[in-house]
DNA sequence: CAGACGTGGTA
DNA sequence: TTACCAAGTCT
């Protein structure tokens, strides 16, 4: 499907893609797989260090799947939602159990893994195997939103009707559109920006119905809210960081002393617990899971 | 389906 | 300084 956005943008990363060490020609499908997982809500400038260090140490699923669950969440570091490093090492284990030890390929198979939703399905079978997917994520979506709709930012909520436009954009040839999602992607991470875009940079200027319209400014409901100091999910990241630093099992009061509401502190650590990021042991202490 | 889930940089 | 934002997923 020949849009009059396609070679603009496609021609536009040719020449302005990052050299990201996942987009290199011998990233494997486990290092795009790891990739995307640590990009979920993360900035690249933060994974970069981590993803190498992972790719470096677990080169294979089956690498990883040999170490307890608490060595992933302890490599994980700061990159912050620690659920997911659970769920990496889960995925390892089941590539290695159900796949042979190879990354699936198919949207479904890639669906069907813990921590894996929509996006990373389409994400991992359209980078690392070259399928045609369309690959809906926040950049992608914001994109859409201006070159398409007119508006500077996209529903809160994703809607078929994107899905429905994204796939309508997507080239036929499979190859191709996997580059093509790849480059909106790309676009929308480092020209069509969401607090200040940089249009003098866009292939796509002259297109953009956002910018014919004079770039109106967004009318909708306020796009955040949740402050995060003194809330579960900092407490949470104290206590595991307690963790994450030690040698080994920690003793309670080296918990206690990083929050000081208890009744909020045992809740969180009950909740790590549940969570499967933190063990109790029979002694008292606590550890990352071994 | 709205809210939970970490962390750090920038305007 | 506060608030938003960064390749989402799960319940």
């Amino acid at each position: 499907m020949n849009s009059t956005y396609t070679d603009p943008i496609l021609d536009w990363y040719a020449a302005n893609a990052r050299d990201l060490p996942w987009r290199a020609p011998d990233a494997t499908p486990w290092g795009v797989l790891i990739s995307e997982i640590m990009l979920q809500q993360t900035p690249v400038v933060r994974v970069l260090p981590v993803w190498r260090a992972w790719t470096e140490r677990w080169p294979t699923p089956a690498a990883l799947a040999a170490e307890p669950s608490g060595e992933a969440v302890r490599a994980w570091g700061r990159l912050g939602y620690p659920r997911r490093a659970l769920r990496l090492h889960e995925s390892a284990r089941a590539i290695t159990d159900r796949h042979g030890g190879e990354v699936p390929s198919s949207h479904a198979d890639l669906l069907a893994l813990p921590g894996i939703g929509s996006y990373t399905a389409a994400a991992v079978a359209s980078f690392a195997f070259r399928q045609r997917h369309a690959v809906l994520d926040t950049n992608v979506r914001r994109v859409l939103a201006r070159l398409v709709s007119g508006e500077e930012y996209p529903p809160k909520a994703q809607t078929k009707a994107e899905v429905a436009l994204a796939e309508g954009l997507l080239p036929l040839d499979p190859p191709t559109a996997a580059r093509w999602a790849v480059a909106v992607m790309e676009l929308g991470a480092l020209v069509c920006t969401a607090r200040t875009p940089r249009c003098v940079d866009c292939p796509v200027l002259a297109q953009c119905t956002w910018h014919l319209k004079g770039r109106p400014a967004y009318d909708g409901p306020p796009r955040r809210g949740q402050t995060y100091t003194g809330t579960d999910r900092q407490c949470r990241g104290r206590l595991l960081a307690v963790l994450r630093d030690a040698d080994g099992p920690v003793e309670k009061p080296a918990l206690d002393v990083v929050w000081s509401d208890a009744p909020q502190r045992e809740r969180a650590l009950d909740a790590l617990i549940a969570d499967g990021l933190v063990d109790p042991l029979d002694d008292g202490r606590y550890t990352l899971p071994t």
